[in-house]
DNA sequence: TCAATAGTGTCTTTCAGACAGTATATA
DNA sequence: TATATACTGTCTGAAAGACACTATTGA
């Protein structure tokens, strides 16, 4: 964060007057993705408000900014997060959250300049039951990715950045931190290999996802857990995610 | 861009006025790079004013917002164009443009709240030359990253910024479209094998570079230009990169 | 006993890293 | 002639895709 203000600079600031240039509103927009049933999904919102009333839309909201030099209010990932909980009840620490990029084109918000801020958000099976019924929301909603879902009716320019969004989970699922907040606690190799078949919407050959899995664990990504699953037909070992690195 | 408003939102915006929410400011920041001598460079410029002045910071400034809702302003890729232009005189069409992410920590300008998008932009070392001296920066200079330049010494969170980006064009160096931003209209493989180095920070095998080389030749993403290169001692077959797909 | 999934192993291809060797310029 | 670089080729290992095979369970 550069040096602080040197005192000519403290000085120089307090007679500054910020010009009166139009400014936009800044918002975030939440990508939430879940896989539940083998299939991808996206947690949307009804808008009961105009404009655009009755569309669906990626839930978000604006960045609180402060009155004033010493309090210029939340910082972005914090206004994520603040939105994922009102929206959802999802609180930090049960999610993981990373910022995508911006999107500001003229006109994408007709009531007035938005330039809003992209988040994808990954949530555990489990959480995602917790998620309808927020205090805000009045309906929300997990869609299959490409499913049920059809992008072109969203509401602003949300086609496009549930675009982005999908591009990046698809992109990033390889990353141990991910793809362990898309399992639960703990999961077989068959669990796995559902989801990255839910999310590359392609089918993996088991041997080879396998033969991938195992390399994880003899590189201490993934431990195994005590017991075993039993589901279809023969009992499957169970894993589970090792704790970050950075954590310990 | 969602479906077209209908006559009831029609009538409803016409008397919707937006809150008195503060907002931020909004500006773009970018981080020019070039390659010359077999070095990754970055574009600074000194500031003249308050805050941090005669400090080194990335270029930049605040992207245009209409007055209204018919004329919202230009878009964030507009700014960002406009803003190189005017700093540098480097022209749209000659650079590779690409938004990284935005910034948005309170506190980041003592002077207000203002979020910033973070453009990389790269530039080939023809244009490079021309680069100093535009009409609105009073000193522009272009840092060798990592030798001559203290990014802790930059303005602003311009460390954080100029780290993203320099990681950002590690990470797509291999994308033909930002390598073919970087070399001159025609190279040999020591020259490409010498921008990449340079990006990397890392020396290359000749023979294993030379391989990947002849992949792209192969794969028809660089084509062989006429004549020979005679710089050190045996003179080197000269190409270029074929024109992207998308433009024929 | 049968069907289904768990789990193992093999063959092939691709590509990267290390490195040896040949060819051809200039000094 | 010496040396630096252009250029070619080989050996090895890591990893992915295709696919065959065995093992163990529940129905």
């Amino acid at each position: 964060m550069a040096r602080p203000l040197t005192p000519a600079e403290q000085e120089w600031l307090k007679r500054y007057e910020p010009g009166e240039w139009p400014r936009p509103s800044v918002t975030v927009d939440l990508a939430v993705f879940t896989v539940r049933d083998a299939d991808l999904k996206v947690l949307l919102v009804r808008r009961k408000e105009p404009p655009y009333a009755g569309l669906w839309a990626l839930p978000g909201g604006f960045v609180r900014v402060g009155p004033s030099r010493s309090d210029q209010g939340e910082d972005l990932d914090a206004a994520a997060h603040r939105e994922l909980e009102e929206e959802t009840g999802l609180r930090r620490g049960t999610v993981f959250l990373e910022q995508l990029r911006a999107f500001g084109a003229p006109g994408r918000d007709p009531r007035m300049r938005v330039i809003s801020v992209a988040y994808a958000a990954l949530v555990a099976p489990e959480q995602a039951m917790v998620v309808v019924g927020g205090s805000d929301a009045a309906e929300a909603r997990f869609f299959s990715v490409g499913q049920d879902l059809d992008a072109s009716a969203l509401a602003f320019d949300h086609e496009q950045v549930l675009s982005c969004a999908v591009q990046w989970i698809r992109r990033r699922l390889n990353d141990s931190a991910v793809a362990c907040a898309l399992v639960p606690e703990t999961f077989t190799v068959a669990e796995l290999r559902a989801v990255h078949e839910a999310v590359q919407g392609a089918t993996h050959d088991p041997g080879n996802f396998r033969r991938r899995f195992k390399r994880m664990v003899t590189d201490g990504l993934i431990v195994q857990a005590p017991g075993r699953r039993h589901t279809g037909t023969k009992p499957a070992r169970v894993y589970r995610f090792a704790p970050a690195r950075g954590e310990a």
